[in-house]
DNA sequence: ATTGAATGTTCTCTTTTTGTTCTCTATTAT
DNA sequence: ATAATAGAGAACAAAAAGAGAACATTCAAT
């Protein structure tokens, strides 16, 4: 188990690894993470090494080495570090305050649930076939909101929402190739309004 | 069974352990239920202990672990549930089984890292601008893959890859707007590939 | 090859934070 | 009344965090 010192050293590598594409110095390190003893630093890279977390080059200068196969089935909580902002053609820019996504935050509410998207028909607004879309149960809406709709009590489907001024409903596909749909209002129950999307590559 | 208080702890035990990927301390235990003494909290985690719902590492700091396969019925496990998936113009189709989301790539190994992403490049690959994409930190990957590339280890970008069969690396944007670039591979250097993706919407 | 600054290593020491064990009191339900 | 549950808080033990000195090694400039 780390120590949260030990942690936080651990992350600063990490961050200052990918940043620069070099391991960062025992002063560096003592700096980022906020002490002033590079030998105290020393004793927490010695732990995670001995952790295998990272290999060190014996007196080597910037001679640490993440050890990235170690990391694999560690899973400790649904927390990613947020690095940066990262931008065609730009170095990777320190973004202020967030510094973490909290995926507990993010889904773990009881008023939320998950439903798999299937089909084109938001495309365009970057939610793919296959995606994960997190719905807030709710059973209004506002104009915009892309939610999930009961249509007659029997159909379900995921489209962008706009009321119209004689009280109809529009459901908006955001795809080129569909059409929107005219319901009155009666016809339509709102089940709930995306709030989050997720996708997993591989 | 357990008292209210008792209870009380293990559900802030849980969450805590959940949110931030380690555990509280008595004092911060004391604090999240509304008590002031961290006597009391130690007699209550005694408890918990004793009845096997966590484990206590003898004078370690923060060093209760939650025993979850005790757990099954308390609805703790850092996962949403899956309700089904949705079709444009069709019912929601329940999935068989209690499917849980698969939060593999979202779940925090110390080898993933999450970058906002701004610009439109990757805006076909349903990546937008605002967007957070989960990284996997390695040093090599596959033609297709999305990946971070470090150009000449100065420039950070998010393109799609493509070894050319001459030895050159071709970066592809997914963006009808903007053409790939192509480097030789000595001036590119991998940091990354997309895992994962998610939006927020609010 | 030599040298000096930068960096890594190994210590000892102190301080701070956290965990453990008590005793005492109050409240509540049976 | 009694027992179970809650809570405060003092006193102490132990771990973790940190400072910093002294020394070893590396590495790049000369």
């Amino acid at each position: 188990m780390l120590t949260s010192s030990e942690k936080k050293t651990l992350k600063f590598i990490q961050k200052y690894c990918i940043e620069k594409g070099y391991s960062p110095t025992l002063t560096e390190i003592a700096k980022g993470i906020g002490i002033k003893s590079k030998g105290v630093v020393h004793r927490y890279i010695k732990t995670l090494e001995s952790l295998n977390l990272i290999s060190i080059s014996s007196h080597r200068k910037r001679g640490i080495v993440l050890n990235l196969e170690a990391y694999e089935n560690q899973s400790v909580a649904p927390i990613i570090p947020l690095l940066g902002r990262i931008a065609a053609g730009q170095p990777i820019e320190a973004i202020e305050g967030r510094e973490e996504i909290n995926l507990a935050d993010f889904i773990m509410n009881p008023d939320r649930f998950a439903l798999q998207v299937s089909g084109d028909s938001m495309i365009e607004a970057g939610i793919l076939d296959g995606d994960t879309v997190i719905i807030k149960h709710q059973n209004t809406a506002e104009n915009g909101d892309i939610i999930v709709a009961l249509i007659d009590g029997l159909e379900a489907t995921l489209k962008r929402l706009k009321k119209l001024p004689d009280g109809m409903i529009l459901l908006i596909p955001e795809n080129k190739l569909m059409e929107g749909l005219i319901y009155e209002a009666k016809r339509i129950q709102i089940q709930g309004v995306v709030v989050g999307q997720l996708r997993s590559y591989q």
